[in-house]
DNA sequence: ACAATTATTAGACTGAAGTCCACATACCAA
DNA sequence: TTGGTATGTGGACTTCAGTCTAATAATTGT
């Protein structure tokens, strides 16, 4: 599924991708997503429009792809370290997430709008970008309710969405999403 | 400061302002809001597309005055009831707006998205959409703390982030808001 | 060598947003 | 009535996204 067969034809230019990667993460964090054409990347890669277009149906898809590609960036995993509290470690892990939201907040308004014009950008964004975090702090807050540090009542799910909403509905209406958001999130979810 | 002096110069044509409003309210929840071009508005509404410009910035401008204007839709304050608790008070509030959202859900979320493209319109949206909402859940929050149906140590500014934050979130990662979702919330707000 | 296949390229083309302009129109005040 | 001022109208223009096409290039199989 993964490897075609695919025998015969010109092959595809993989310098071409990663040409057209880079100058779309040069060009959308020197001068703002919005800021930034198609035909711009494509020139910046030295590469035809038609080129970009035979990869990604959009900016927004090429952008996406561009930032979590081989990078594990905003996907560090909160470990279960000894001695450390849950709320410790809820609080550490959405810091470490907003801090590196801190460098292309922007940039990732710009691919939610973008989802809300493009259902088929939206379904990977989803699945590349949001729910891998949400699963993650579900995770974490199961684990703390087996470990009794979280009232049975509570429901994981329901607490995960309001920790992320929380967090979208900050950063699309352009307040702050630093160390203190995080503090006051772990601090109201871990209550007492 | 309402009022402008002006004297001297033709007035603006008030008609032409209702007809377009009343086109776009028309077209996009006819064909969805991206399917409508602003030519399309102002030629439905009978007038010149500069006109339209003499008026507003974008068609996110236009659409956002056009819903939120006279009518007081989304803006019933939840009534503080003799009998009714303050859970049942949250959820009754949360299912109607969010009844309200499952009319024109998407028209919302082009709007939030055209606020990530748009420093202006988004600081006009958090001021007539946004922040009233928040405000009146906040109120709520309080005053079910002063009651003692709400712990010391909650956080109601925390809280009401959570509660709109959830509602953002997945409206905008198209899963559902509804009346289920009010009570799942209501539910974890008055834990216990 | 040659045919089939697929990718790349340059360019034309459409539709929409947004800006600009010249001219017509409506109102006020002197 | 006349001049000042601001709006309405139609159209030209630029920029960009997105689609399409014809020609060319690179690879595989015969």
């Amino acid at each position: 599924m993964t490897e075609k067969p695919a025998s015969g034809g010109r092959p595809p230019n993989e310098q071409a991708s990663a040409a057209l990667k880079a100058a779309a993460l040069r060009l959308v964090s020197e001068k703002g997503y919005a800021k930034v054409s198609i035909a711009e990347i494509a020139k910046a890669a030295g590469v035809a429009r038609q080129t970009l277009y035979n990869r990604w149906n959009t900016k927004a898809d090429l952008v996406l792809e561009a930032m979590f590609e081989e990078t594990g960036r905003y996907a560090a995993e909160p470990l279960d370290q000894a001695g450390e509290s849950c709320r410790a470690q809820l609080e550490a892990f959405l810091a470490q997430v907003f801090t590196h939201l801190s460098q292309d907040g922007d940039t990732v308004c710009a691919l939610i709008a973008a989802a809300q014009q493009d259902a088929s950008f939206r379904a990977a964004f989803f699945r590349r970008f949001v729910r891998p975090r949400e699963e993650m702090v579900t995770t974490l807050l199961r684990r703390a309710q087996t470990q009794g540090k979280l009232a049975q009542d509570r429901n994981p799910e329901m607490l995960s969405t309001f920790i992320h909403g929380a967090f979208w509905y900050r950063l699309l209406n352009g307040q702050p999403v630093n160390a203190g958001l995080a503090r006051d999130i772990a601090a109201e979810v871990f209550t007492r």
